[in-house]
DNA sequence: GATTCCTCGTCAAACAGTTGTAAGCTTCAA
DNA sequence: TTGAAGCTTACAACTGTTTGACGAGGAATC
């Protein structure tokens, strides 16, 4: 199910997999209760991870111990004003989406938010889905990866964009799971990942599979890629640590 | 606000085409130092380069000396106006890209731009993301090859000005909505589309329908196109991923 | 080298999620 | 008021994923 690459596990950077559902944890910034809620509803409707924080200065902290996906962020907060908070967030982590509630009266000042360096903004009253469009749209604009798009090796190619699997000139057909866990191994190549890492990587937080889920899709993966899927060259495994794929 | 997703703002198609690389160096014209500052930042962590000039005058000089890929003009300036700065240039060069800041007020008229020349606009106060966004369509304009404005493939042609579909020579009618999924399609034909990404493309932030109305759209398509509507060739599933036209 | 414990590969049934489709509803404009 | 477009809902059909069992193969210990 949704998965996201989550760009932050920790101190170590990890490849998102383009093309996967846009979840992730999104860290909703906002003083009153009861829209709080109805946020947290929204968004975790539709797959995301949500965390809350009420006021400026928990927002930032929250931030640090754990940077989200995205961020939903009331200009109208206690103590440090909205403002603040996303210009300083802005400073720390450039890339991070921010997406800006405001009165109609709080933007009517020029180029505020262009200032304050938020992504994108929606006025009160907003309609759920535009917050939604938004925050998704942010979301997937920074999780475009301009990464090759096409890698060969062997007999082999991918097409990450069209998502397309050759084999000796031929498509091989894989599923959505198989891909995803192709395209992250592929692009992780030569390490070795844990199952648990794959889990975290490919599945994400949503659901969380045994890892027997993990070494059946790269049966499957073996079987439609290797040229003898019993004695595997690509995908190697590393006993009692997990896989590695070697090109 | 124009829809910035919709393939038909400002006579043209929008075409947000993921991995486009958004290099070249942009003119910002600006009085207001911190806006500069701020439209500095957002474009330059966006990957391109930006030289900022605050008058009119210097802008015409910087223009003559270096000509940019685009620019970013603010109408209010001292000295020059920006009108005529537009106008100008567009005198000069009449397909350099130039986006236009203005307050609301200013452009109460629509044909005030296009007599400017400008290829677009923005109002204040706006969202980061959407200037960035209509620099980049406007980019496009003048980087890329024009389209075709004819598609054809199989039986069909598509003439996208004409907005007109032929199946065998005969005229299939496309309901709007059905034409610009279709449009989409195939001007992004052979990548894999997932439905929230048609949702943000196609419909827009505007308002933002549950999934399944995608899939209802290529159903219709698919009865209006297809020679076989229940194995389609053209409009693909991907299963788990969403859809994919192939010529 | 034999024994034991653990990890991994494999399979097919059960389950869960995704998509196709039709019908009804809402909206908007004529 | 009516009709067309397009959105929502419901559900069946389908596809892919997960699970658990079992045996084979490694690693560690003696």
């Amino acid at each position: 199910m949704g998965n996201l690459a989550t760009p932050f596990s920790i101190g170590r950077t990890v490849n998102p997999v383009p093309g996967t559902k846009t979840t992730g944890r999104i860290l909703v910034v906002e003083d009153d209760p009861a829209v709080q809620k109805a946020l947290r509803r929204l968004f975790e409707t539709e797959g995301y991870t949500v965390e809350t924080q009420s006021d400026g200065q928990s927002a930032i902290e929250s931030f640090q111990s754990s940077p989200p996906a995205a961020m939903v962020l009331d200009l109208r907060l206690p103590k440090v004003s909205g403002s603040d908070v996303c210009k300083e967030i802005k400073a720390l982590s450039p890339s991070l989406p921010i997406v800006v509630l405001s009165a109609a009266s709080d933007v009517s000042d020029k180029v505020l938010l262009l200032e304050l360096g938020a992504d994108d903004y929606v006025t009160k009253p907003f309609s759920p889905r535009e917050l939604l469009a938004r925050v998704r749209a942010a979301l997937r604009h920074t999780t475009r990866a301009p990464e090759a798009q096409v890698v060969s090796f062997d007999d082999i190619s991918v097409d990450f964009k069209k998502m397309e699997v050759k084999r000796e000139g031929k498509i091989v057909v894989l599923t959505a799971q198989e891909f995803k866990t192709f395209q992250f191994l592929v692009q992780n190549a030569d390490r070795v990942i844990s199952r648990d890492e794959l889990l975290n990587e490919v599945w994400g937080y949503q659901n969380y599979p045994s890892t027997r889920t993990v070494d059946n899709h790269i049966l499957k993966l073996r079987q439609k890629l290797e040229k003898d899927p019993s004695s595997p060259v690509h995908f190697r495994t590393v006993h009692g640590m997990g896989y590695k794929f070697v090109r």
